[in-house]
DNA sequence: CGTGCGAACCTTATGGTTCGCACGGTGCCATAAT
């Protein structure tokens, strides 16, 4: 028997590399590649986090193949369902098709009838299609086999008020027959992984960690008091680094300012966000990666979908609102391997933004309302229809209805129909959905917090960065601003102001007692509870709380007070206190 | 949370300050108006 299994397993790789190279013309496979088609294959939920340029699309068109049924692929940009449907081979390999609102209704008929007669391997649509009880029940016919979210970590930056369908996906999986479910995503700290899995309710899932670091990206946080001086030095640090590059910004606006000025020093510059004419969108994107654009400054809006490999810089005019989001966006600079420069441009004013974005969070109002709506039925409710009763938007229902299924006051029927849980009246229900709302936006400021303890770090950026996305990594990395900087001489990066930590003036922190809590240690705080070591620096450790969000601890503060102690469990409901 | 803009105001004729207010990011889909 056990002779059968492994005789069965090399037959799997086999075919999994004759495929790969015989309608794919892949000659090889990369480890990460291979061990999560055997997973889905086996038919095992898998999450792979592997750098773009890994070949994650690889993973379902291969397995996506070999399987009876037809793979569902979640996309969550249509532009984007456009590039992977062009990306794959036109002869041999089979055909895909999409389903969304952007192309004529003769086409989606079509789209479906290609499935339906298994002309089609691989559909891709958004999220939102999911909502739809005509796409559940017509995918449901067709049987798929594998579901894949790709772009996974939108499920966790988007799911929670932009997109809130994203966090319905788990419910679309059951509609459809819970084929296997793939997530894949370039970049995902350990706590997002975690959150992925729980959201799209994966069972034991296979995870597939390929390494973060980027070793050729040079990293750099500048420092400035004032806007004009740190307008003045993206201006200039964009004009003086080798092209192309990016730079992020905050606001349209000033993606708009930036590239004027840029224009103006004769460069050839544009700005991209999502204020612009869809025409003139696609204009700047294809421009650029023609290489016929030197710089584009963009908003957030700029990325998913830029496979370029040349870009030499990615400089941010502003903090971003998480460090998951920041190294997702200098992720696109020198992925051909070629030094490329990240420049954080840090005014500590810029963080306004960023934490106005944290802290809104749905109105008790609106979490009122649905509540309501949800349990004066008898039975279950289709959101629409609540959303025609409140005369409130679709997006504000669902994420309403997800945050009281997450306070545990309501479920999804198997029809996709919302009921209430019994025991709660509405207006626990609102309370406790409001206090979820409360933990999540903790949670982001946190994130943010995160952001700004890199900007003022005085250890190795690329030991923070690469800490916070759970990889060990011993300075120095020679690299980064800080590493560069710390030779005999010892003085602190140009243009960054070290903030009063009580180390000795610019000396690498030695090896520290740190080690009473190595990262992945599971600790309780006396007052905010069970969490789990994310990062140890100096004397300081940083703590991702389950209800507080990150939370960075000096250890001299704790020492001897009892305040942290670590659990021998992992995190999961009131162990004993020791 | 921080910024920028216009109105109001003050003081006195052309310019300056202060105050209040609105605004700020990411995309899908459906629907209405041309």
């Amino acid at each position: 028997m056990p002779q059968d299994k492994a005789r069965k397993d090399r037959g799997v790789a086999d075919r999994v590399r004759r495929t790969a190279a015989d309608v794919f013309g892949w000659r090889e496979l990369r480890p990460g590649q291979l061990t999560a088609m055997e997973a889905v294959l086996a038919g095992r939920d898998t999450l792979a986090v592997m750098p773009t340029g890994a070949g994650k699309s690889a993973v379902y068109q291969v397995a996506g193949m070999l399987l009876p049924g037809p793979t569902v692929v979640v996309s969550p940009l249509i532009a984007l369902q456009r590039d992977q449907i062009a990306g794959l081979p036109s002869h041999g390999a089979p055909d895909a098709v999409a389903v969304n609102s952007a192309q004529p209704a003769g086409e989606t008929e079509a789209a479906w009838e290609a499935v339906r007669h298994g002309d089609a391997e691989y559909l891709f649509l958004s999220p939102e299609q999911l909502a739809k009880d005509e796409v559940t029940e017509r995918l449901a016919q067709a049987g798929p086999s594998l579901f894949v979210v790709d772009e996974a970590q939108c499920v966790a930056a988007w799911g929670h008020d932009f997109r809130p369908d994203y966090l319905r996906l788990a419910q679309a999986i059951q509609r459809v027959g819970r084929p296997t479910v793939l997530a894949l995503t370039a970049t995902a700290a350990p706590p997002v992984r975690e959150e992925i899995v729980q959201r799209l309710d994966m069972a034991d899932p296979a995870l597939v960690v390929a390494g973060f670091d980027r070793p050729n990206i040079t990293l750099e946080v500048r420092r400035f008091q004032q806007d004009a001086d740190k307008r003045r030095a993206v201006v200039e640090r964009a004009a003086a680094e080798p092209k192309p590059g990016i730079v992020y910004t905050a606001t349209r606006r000033d993606a708009e300012e930036y590239a004027a000025e840029l224009a103006a020093l004769g460069l050839s510059a544009a700005a991209y966000h999502a204020g612009l004419a869809g025409g003139e969108r696609s204009r700047v994107h294809d421009a650029f990666l023609a290489g016929e654009t030197d710089v584009v400054v963009a908003t957030s809006a700029f990325g998913m979908g830029i496979d370029k490999e040349d870009v030499r810089f990615v400089l941010h005019a502003s903090v971003p609102g998480s460090l998951d989001a920041y190294y997702q966006e200098i992720g696109r600079a020198g992925r051909d391997g070629a030094p490329a420069v990240a420049v954080l441009h840090h005014r500590p004013q810029d963080s306004g933004l960023q934490r106005l974005f944290a802290t809104r969070a749905p109105d008790e109002e609106t979490l009122g309302e649905v509540a309501e709506q949800i349990h004066d039925q008898d039975g279950a409710v289709a959101l629409d229809e609540v959303g025609e009763r409140t005369d409130l938007s679709r997006r504000r229902v669902t994420a309403a209805a997800n945050l009281l299924e997450q306070a545990g006051a309501a479920r999804t029927d198997a029809d996709g129909q919302v009921r209430p849980v019994p025991g709660t009246t509405a207006e626990e229900a609102a309370a406790r959905a409001a206090e979820e709302a409360r933990a999540r936006r903790r949670l982001e400021r946190s994130r943010l917090e995160m952001v700004l303890a890199y900007a003022d770090t005085t250890g190795c950026r690329r030991r923070f960065l690469l800490g916070y996305f759970g990889e060990p990594y011993d300075p120095p990395c020679d690299a980064c601003d800080v590493c560069r900087s710390a030779g005999p001489a010892g003085s602190a990066a140009e243009g960054t102001v070290v903030e009063g930590a009580g180390n000795a003036g610019g000396a690498r922190p030695a090896h520290p007692a740190a080690s009473a809590y190595p990262v992945g240690t599971p600790v309780r705080h006396g007052e905010w509870g069970d969490g789990t070591v994310m990062s140890e620096e100096g004397d300081r450790i940083t703590v991702l709380f389950d209800s507080m969000g990150y939370r960075t601890l000096s250890l001299a503060a704790i020492a001897g007070k009892g305040l942290l102690t670590t659990r021998t469990e992992p995190a999961d409901g009131p162990g004993d206190r020791s």
